[in-house]
DNA sequence: TGCGAATGAATGATCGATCATTTTGGAATG
DNA sequence: CATTCCAAAATGATCGATCATTCATTCGCA
């Protein structure tokens, strides 16, 4: 849970500034061409500065790698919340929580591919520190489950594997986009998805509350 | 669709037998550790045949990669029609078909894994060959779903999204084994999950061959 | 002038791919 | 049946290129 990353540069402002230009380079040269494939100078090259300075705020590759997934998992935890605030039906605030994950897995779908396709190659240490971000994230999401259950909205489901469902059906449209895009908005995704997962789950009382919202 | 590796050996049955041995040890060494950290040497030793012999069947390691892909992805295709043989009852059979592809991802988590880490790795014309060999893996699921739909079994669903709910559902079977293994059984996840997920679409027919089912 | 920050040429290790050489198996020969 | 011979198959040392990382040097500011 806890991590640092050796810095030779110790003014905090300057390794904050430096460290999210270096993230900045590799999250898009990690998202388009992948990890291995992309080397130092190229993210050198691309944040504008010098292969000497990259190693003066990281000590090595994999360190970027990990700040980068650390990067992308927080943005997709802020996400949620963000999207949350000033919302308090329960059922209103489970598909707002539903819409902001696909959203913010659309704005960066190479993110979230990313994110599948580079985990393993943390050692397992870091990489069980990124799998904990995801159970937070998730978390979000089981507590809206739990709060439209608690409401009488939901049926008392399974609510492990219903948030995994949610969690799933989020990442598709972004690990399958090349399906997806073109066939379907990203509304219309999340309105026909709601619509066939929510079938079995809403009570009476939630199914009304339910065609209410989608008006 | 069509594809031929160059070679240099011309009999087939050499071909056949060497292809094999060395799609054998790559897929263990890719699914552990790894495309791109993966060496030729590696690959190598663990077939037991020298370095130069892979040469002899294959034009350089990405037709490896792509061998391997493709054998895993045959793999799951063969076993859906394998598990539904001798099945009449539309339900039954998809119900059989779930369980199945759920069965080859448990059997081969780290192939699961290695399919969506490195199809990326491929040029984009082979990247293309492997969605395709994906795509008639799920035809094969949005069939049996059709067929409960004709039959009644099922409320008129969105196919397609309903299709990829329950491919994504096996798949998080391997994507998320760290989260599943020990929490619950295989059975146990399908039974769970297929409750969940055909709530709200059996129709009240379905619902009665669905109990009778589970027991 | 001094010191931390930044630079990028240089280093050394690694790896994919090649190819000169050896091994193998079976056809031809006596 | 034993021997010779050869083409195909197999080998692995070697090459050339790439890349992460280092460090001697320069820069810029206080």
């Amino acid at each position: 849970m806890n991590f640092k990353i050796k810095s030779r540069v110790e003014v905090p402002e300057l390794i904050e500034r430096r460290r999210s230009q270096i993230i900045k380079a590799a999250i898009e040269l990690f998202g388009k061409r992948g990890y291995h494939v992309t080397t130092i100078r190229d993210i050198a090259k691309r944040a504008d500065v010098s292969i000497g300075l990259i190693y003066q705020y990281v000590s090595d590759k994999e360190d970027v790698l990990f700040l980068v997934l650390i990067e992308v998992l927080e943005s997709y935890k802020r996400g949620i919340p963000a999207a949350l605030k000033g919302i308090e039906e329960p059922l209103d605030r489970f598909c707002a929580a539903v819409r902001a994950y696909c959203t913010v897995n659309d704005e960066k779908v190479e993110a979230t591919v990313l994110a599948y396709r580079e985990t393993k190659s943390l050692r397992k240490e870091r990489r069980n520190i990124i799998k904990q971000k995801e159970i937070e994230t998730n978390r979000l999401i089981a507590a809206c489950i739990q709060d439209c259950i608690r409401a009488g909205l939901f049926e008392k489901v399974d609510v492990e594997l219903f948030t995994y469902q949610i969690v799933m059906f989020s990442h598709a449209w972004a690990l399958k986009a090349w399906h997806f895009r073109g066939r379907m908005s990203l509304d219309q995704y999340v309105w026909r998805g709601l619509t066939l997962m929510l079938g079995p789950v809403l009570t009476a009382r939630g199914a009304r509350v339910f065609k209410a919202l989608k008006s």
